[in-house]
DNA sequence: AAATAGGAACAAC
DNA sequence: GTTGTTCCTATTT
C-alpha cells in the first residue's frame, strides 16, 4: 500500500489540523511535496476500500520544466489530477465543503491519475475591451432596472433559530471563503465540476450553476447556514454585479461570469469524469438533517442524468478534450475600461466571451476583494510547515501566481507590480 | 415554477 | 464599513 507521509490530516481524528487551514477548503489527504528538482506527489488517504485499488495510488513523479516558471504549475496539475476523484456522494461533498468536517475517507473513491494536460495556450492574451462593451444592454435589462417598491413593512424576524453556530476556527481568522472564492474553488474541484457547477467558457470566466440547489447546499454548509438556498445565494451573487466580481450572462439561466480570474486557475473540463447532474433536489430536501445522515446516496445514485443542453453552451470551448487545463502565463493584459486606474494592476486574464450576452454594465469596476484575498492566501501558504506543502488548491494556486507574478516583474515585463501589495487595486468599496 | 432583479433590514465581523 | 443573509415584491423565462 501506501506509506503514510506527513500528513497535516489526521487519520485517527479524521480531521486536518485546521488551525492554519482557515477555512480554506481541505482536500483529502493529498500531500504536494516540493523538493528541489522534482516534485513528489504522495498520494495518501487510504480507506478500507480504497485500499482494494491500491493501483491507484501512485507516487508521481513530475519532471521539473525547462523553463522553471512552470514548476509550480505542473505540481498542480498534477496534484489535481490526483484529486480526480468522481462518484463521491453528495453527503460527502457537503461534509467536504462544511469546513467543520472533512470528507470521510471512504466517501472518497479515487481515481487513477490520468490525462493530465498542460496546455501552453491558456490564457488568451491581450483582449481589447471593446469586445466586451459593444453590445447594448439588452433592453429587458434595462427595463428591469427601476421597479417600484411599496413601503415595505418591518420585516418578520428571522424564524432561523439561533443556530448558534459556533464560530469556530475557520470563522476567528477571518479566513472564510467569500462566496466568489468558494464557486472558485469549486469549479477547481473535480468532485463538483461539472456535476454541480461547471464551466461553459473557461477562459472567460462563464460557469453554469448546474445544480444550484447543490452548490447553495455547499455554500450554505461552509457559511454553517443551513438554511440556504439559491434564492438567498443568488441575492448575494447578484450584489458582486456592482462590485465588478460577477456578472450575468444573459439569457441563460444559472450562468454566471467572473469578471476576473487567477492565471493559475486550475480548469475541469468536461473531459473523462464527472457527470453533471441537473437541478434536481433528488437527493435531500431536508438539507441540514440530509447532511447528518450518513447512510444516503451511494455514489451511483447521484449524477445519472446527462445535461443535453450543454452542447449548445460549451460551442465557443477550445477542443480541450483533457480534463485539466491549466493556463500558461499569458501576458497580463488588464482591459482599459472605464475604471482605468485599475487596470494595470490587474492580476488575472479573461478573455471576452464569444458573444456579448454579458451585461457589459457590471464589467470591470474591479474586484479589489478579490485581489486582496488572493494575497491573503498567499499568506495562509506561508504558514504551511516548511517542507509540507499545502493541501489547498487555492493556496497553491494563489501563491505561485504571486510568485510568479514576482518573477515575471523581475523579468522586467514593464508591468509596475512589485510587490505583493502592488498586485491589489485600490479598494473600490461598498455596496448598495 | 423557477430564475432573476434589486430594495431593505439586519447580523457578524 | 464589508459581506453577506433574510425577506420581500415584482418580473421574466
Amino acid at each position: 500500500m501506501l506509506q503514510q507521509p506527513e500528513l497535516i490530516f489526521d487519520f485517527a481524528s479524521d480531521h486536518f489540523n485546521s488551525s492554519q487551514m482557515g477555512s480554506y477548503l481541505e482536500y483529502p489527504a493529498v500531500v504536494v511535496e516540493q523538493v528541489p528538482h522534482q516534485h513528489l506527489l504522495s498520494y495518501t488517504g487510504l480507506t478500507d476500500e480504497q485500499s482494494q485499488t491500491e493501483d491507484h495510488h501512485e507516487l508521481l513523479k513530475v519532471e521539473p520544466c525547462e523553463s522553471g516558471e512552470e514548476e509550480t504549475m505542473e505540481t498542480l496539475v498534477a496534484a489535481d489530477s490526483l484529486l480526480n476523484m468522481d462518484c463521491v456522494d453528495t453527503l460527502s461533498l457537503e461534509q467536504h465543503y462544511s469546513q467543520a468536517f472533512l470528507p470521510s475517507l471512504s466517501d472518497v473513491i479515487t481515481a487513477p491519475v490520468t490525462q493530465v494536460t498542460v496546455s501552453a495556450e491558456g490564457v488568451v492574451g491581450a483582449i481589447d475591451q471593446s469586445q466586451w462593451l459593444n453590445g447594448e444592454r439588452p433592453a429587458a435589462q434595462l427595463q428591469s432596472k427601476k421597479r417600484g417598491k411599496k413601503a415595505r413593512h418591518r420585516r418578520a424576524e428571522s424564524p432561523t433559530p439561533d443556530i448558534k453556530v459556533k464560530k469556530d476556527k475557520y470563522n476567528k481568522g477571518g479566513n472564510t471563503l467569500y462566496l466568489w472564492q468558494f464557486l472558485m474553488e469549486l469549479l477547481q474541484d473535480r468532485q463538483v465540476c461539472p456535476r454541480y457547477i461547471k464551466w461553459t467558457d473557461p477562459q472567460a470566466g462563464i460557469f453554469k450553476l448546474v445544480n444550484s440547489k447543490a452548490v447553495a447546499r455547499l455554500w450554505g454548509k461552509h457559511k454553517n447556514k443551513p438554511d440556504m438556498n439559491y434564492e438567498t445565494m443568488g441575492r448575494a451573487l447578484r450584489y458582486y454585479y456592482q462590485r465588478g466580481i460577477l456578472n450575468k450572462v444573459e439569457g441563460q439561466r444559472l450562468v454566471y461570469q467572473f469578471t476576473s480570474l487567477p492565471e493559475d486557475m486550475v480548469y475541469i473540463t468536461d473531459g473523462d469524469c464527472g457527470k453533471e447532474e441537473e437541478d434536481d433536489d433528488h437527493d435531500r430536501s431536508g438539507n441540514d438533517e440530509g447532511l447528518s445522515d450518513s447512510s444516503v446516496s451511494s455514489d451511483q445514485s447521484a449524477g445519472e442524468e446527462e445535461e443535453e443542453e450543454e452542447d449548445d453552451e460549451e460551442d465557443s470551448q477550445p477542443p480541450l478534450k483533457k480534463t485539466l487545463l491549466v493556463s500558461s502565463r499569458a501576458t497580463p493584459t488588464p482591459r482599459p475600461r472605464s475604471a482605468p486606474k485599475l487596470s494595470a494592476q490587474r492580476d488575472t486574464v479573461l478573455r471576452p466571451a464569444g458573444t456579448s450576452l454579458i451585461q457589459e454594465q457590471h464589467l470591470p469596476i474591479v474586484s479589489a476583494e478579490m485581489l486582496r484575498t488572493l494575497q491573503n492566501l498567499q499568506k495562509v501558504r506561508s504558514l504551511q510547515p516548511a517542507g509540507q506543502a499545502s493541501v489547498f488548491k487555492t493556496a497553491q494556486l494563489l501563491g505561485s501566481l504571486c510568485e510568479r507574478q514576482a518573477a515575471t516583474e523581475t523579468e522586467g515585463k514593464g508591468v509596475q507590480r512589485r510587490s505583493p501589495s502592488s498586485h491589489l487595486v485600490p479598494p473600490t468599496s461598498s455596496h448598495q
